[in-house]
DNA sequence: GTGAAAGCGCTAACAA
DNA sequence: TTGTTAGCGCTTTCAC
């Protein structure tokens, strides 16, 4: 039943070199020969194990994404569609996906073992932290000391030209999408935003000012909100912000988590209070709609985050592979899809 | 700066043997020389390398998580919540976590390939199915088959007894949360369930069904809706029951994906219908809430979801080093936590 | 075009 | 208590 390269040699009478060449794809095997092999390779379900052939040619034939647990990354349903364009990819490849979700503290440390251990050849980083303006995420610097290749999916702070990365162009998608609700007669726009210690999110927040500051309209910190994307965070957040003696009339959400207490408060706020909040917009409520739909919405897609998934992927081991010193970036538009918005515009 | 068994022997003037021993923790080693090894092996940052590992031992110290696109399982937030335990689980044993997305028709392919190139030591099964009444899941009989250790998360039909698996006792869970809503004085109440072809959608129907017959309320199947956990099916089967005669008076929800789609529709029939529905409830919202919430909900949490993960790699680690012929099998009582709900309740 | 032999970094008999 | 030796299943020189 377990097939190895010696039973196949002594199967086919020859030796595991020609076996092992013919399989890998080498030009001095006799084309006869080379398909007889693959014939029997076949037949008896042979596959090359991965540990041994590791062992020998010194490549683990697997990349390990590392999930920090407190990026709340991995709560993000996008992340898993990320993963799994990743995982088509690699399998493609005849690589492994190894999968760690790390404590913060233990990031440092997980790197170090992964590479001693001889676990990966890469890893993608995901969540990419902006600690102190124009501060470097620490990750970057150790991975590169450590001479662990690797790709980030998000950029860190001011040093993109010294790593690779795929990014979506948060800021851009924020300023459309601002600039969109400005265009349906809103002055006072939420934003219910992610920690800004994370970059995608300060990148979210500079697109959503300059979209206020190009039309001349002041920026009220009172309607900026900067938390964990957390479902009780977006129900508070327009709680207080409703209650401003000049509230909002519209809201920009950062992730569908937080966007779910938002329509939970906006229809308790219907409901009990008859206050009537016009439109909602968020970054990925999208990813759940099969084929378009009905919610003012945009960004991130379940298929672009797919998309995302299987390029970064393939990135990398582009990196490995071809040990290109040059480095690779990649910055996505996001599609802005405008649905049917709930609720009426703003009287003016 | 790499460091092998070979050079740490060097270093200490030992043969490779006693350092192994030291570090495997064999006990014919002298306290002294153990302890000598250990620091070394620190100074140095000596890891054994896992490839060589396990070609030497035979086991692939890793795990496979086996995720079915069709399944939809990738999609739930809670998923990752349970890999992120396993992970830990996982982490403390020297284990890796080889994590697969792979097409329905790509899956006994999946299974014997990593088989083929020892690439894992067991698997952990997402998303058991029900192709029909009383069938077994097909890749039960397969990993029996090709002799690959797993457990199921999650239970497919009749043949509980024959494989080991960890479930949430979803039936209870829908029975509790039905007789909830009745307890409030509903009757109508409108099931959004997952596709039934899935195992928990069928148990969660058999539960809601179950509560309304024994309070002798007749099952309406105009009120249950079943098909794929996508958002614009919540909205739509909400809006169609809606437009009923005889209207539902209170939903329950299978997924917060869904509910996503239910609560939208709820806030569009309250703004420009003035209808006014109740009460929802389903089955993960609590998920996002980091400290219970106000939302009137159940089952599956977060944290929970995150123990499952931790103790199903503890079971599948478990049935591999112990080789135990016993079947381990554990159903979890969902937590009901009751929060404050949404709108009334029906007038009687 | 094919094969013999060494070696990747470990573990595990078997000796000493 | 420690060391010697032979693999684990493959790739890769080097010979033929």
């Amino acid at each position: 039943m377990k097939m190895s390269l010696k039973d196949l040699s002594k199967v086919l009478n020859l030796s595991q070199t020609t076996i092992s060449r013919s399989l890998n794809g080498y030009p001095e095997v006799k084309e006869k020969t080379r398909k007889r092999v693959q014939e029997a390779a076949k037949k008896y379900h042979y596959l090359p194990s991965n540990r041994a052939k590791s062992l020998a040619t010194g490549r683990a034939m697997a990349i390990g994404h590392i999930i920090p647990l407190s990026s709340h990354e991995a709560v993000n349903p996008i992340f898993t569609d990320f993963i799994s364009g990743a995982s088509e990819t690699y399998s493609k490849a005849g690589y492994e996906l190894l999968l760690r979700v790390v404590k913060d503290e233990d990031e440092e440390k997980t790197y170090r073992e992964l590479v001693a251990k001889h676990s990966v050849d890469g890893v993608i980083v995901h969540g990419p932290r902006v600690p102190a303006p124009h501060t470097p995420d620490p990750r970057i610097e150790l991975l590169q000391r450590i001479n662990m290749p690797f790709l980030m999916h998000g950029r860190a702070a001011d040093d993109h030209h010294q790593y690779a990365w795929l990014d979506m162009n948060n800021k851009s998608a924020f300023k459309r999408a601002t600039g969109f609700l400005l265009d349906l007669g809103h002055v006072r726009i939420g934003l219910i935003n992610g920690l800004e210690i994370m970059n995608f999110a300060a990148r979210r927040k500079n697109g959503y000012e300059e979209a206020l500051r190009e039309r001349n309209i002041e920026i009220d910190e009172a309607l900026i909100y900067s938390d964990e994307m957390m479902e009780p965070y977006g129900y508070a957040s327009v709680m207080k912000m409703m209650a401003l003696p000049n509230p909002p009339t519209a809201f920009l959400v950062s992730s569908i988590i937080p966007a779910i207490g938002v329509r939970r408060a906006i229809h308790d706020l219907a409901l009990e209070m008859g206050k009537d909040i016009s439109v909602i917009i968020h970054d990925d409520e999208l990813s759940f709609l099969k084929n378009g739909g009905e919610i003012p919405m945009f960004t991130c897609t379940r298929s672009s985050a797919h998309k995302a998934g299987r390029r970064s992927a393939q990135m990398l081991l582009d990196i490995i592979t071809n040990e290109q010193t040059a480095l690779k970036h990649e910055l996505w538009e996001a599609p802005l899809t405008i649905g049917k918005s709930t609720g009426p515009a703003p009287k003016k």
